[in-house]
DNA sequence: CTGTGTGTTCAAGAATTTTTGAACTTTTGA
DNA sequence: TCAAAAGTTCAAAAATTCTTGAACACACAG
């Protein structure tokens, strides 16, 4: 009994973690693709995001929606939303063009700006309404039967404390992974 | 254009956060199951893991497997399972037993605990997998055309710096969380 | 204007993950 | 030793999430 339900994320096909299933790509950049798309499953992010900015992170000069369609053999819209998302969250931008028609993206490589534009969006949203849940639970322990109302005044308390930790430590975290 | 893809995990039914399609539980059990249900979700668990250890941090008092399943109105084979991963974590232990045939759960409420068991289980194998494909980058680029040797070299150093501050951020979490 | 190159949207289909339920194993108490 | 209770397993069904692709906008050069 070694194998532990829900830690294994499948990586399907390609045996033994080496560079997957990516088409026109030069290994280096197939390595840095699976590298970041394993990050996104980590975050719980769409692989096709992963795959976006693992390209974009390793590629020398910007891409354009058209040429990370392509060299993903993903579709154009996968493409245009994740490219989407990525700009949103900061972890990718439009690179000044000289004189071409379409947007060119690059990545933004600055760890700082990376994790706090993740965190900003994808867990302080939580912490807030986390706010409203903690203060729904505390007039619902008044409500409870008195024998119990000491012990679950005591736990509902205990996650007060938890939201208050979580919330001290966003900013001490983007501190810490900053420049 | 205020939506961000990606960013919201629709809450299947219930209007607006409250406590949702719980049925035979007390409000107070119900909300708290809520709220572990979205942490679950953030943190990229099953509902079903949510929602168990949601019942047992808000329980009085240690509960069978049995116990868990109909509250919870989900299938014993969930709840074994559920059960299982939350004890392989460490964020539920099962309790002295007085002499009742079944094994009784309860929660482990220190955040300490839950946060280490969860970093240790969930994130450090990728830091370790890291190791190997930063290898394996820094061997590709060391093969890329010379004229972009210097930028790739850096690029992937930069992955090399991320991975060191992940690293060292992991006992820092733990410590800060601590009791 | 109009035709072409770019980019977005979103419903339908594909892929993935979770849950169920029934068969099976283990434990317990008589 | 046996029958019932407790718990586990795993293939198939259900639910969820992601991707596709075609229809739609928009901008701009001709």
């Amino acid at each position: 009994m070694a194998q532990i339900a829900y830690s294994t994320k499948t990586t399907t096909g390609t045996p033994m973690g080496m560079p997957s299933s990516v088409g026109g790509l030069a290994p280096l950049e197939a390595e840095a693709v699976d590298l970041f798309v394993g990050l996104a499953q980590v975050v719980g992010l769409p692989k096709s995001v992963g795959q976006i900015y693992g390209l974009l992170y390793i590629s020398v000069e910007p891409l354009s929606l058209d040429a990370v369609a392509v060299r993903l053999d993903i579709s154009k819209g996968s493409a245009s939303q994740g490219l989407k998302f990525l700009r949103s969250t900061g972890a990718i931008r439009l690179a000044e063009l000289d004189g071409s028609r379409s947007d060119r993206y690059e990545a933004e490589t600055g760890l700082r700006a990376l994790a706090s534009g993740f965190l900003k969006e994808q867990i302080e949203p939580h912490l807030e309404s986390g706010e409203e849940r903690l203060g729904r639970l505390r007039r619902l322990v008044a409500e409870a039967p008195a024998t119990q109302r000491k012990v679950l005044a005591a736990r509902v308390d205990r996650l007060g404390t938890w939201h208050q930790r979580a919330a001290g430590m966003l900013p001490l975290l983007i501190r810490f992974l900053g420049k």
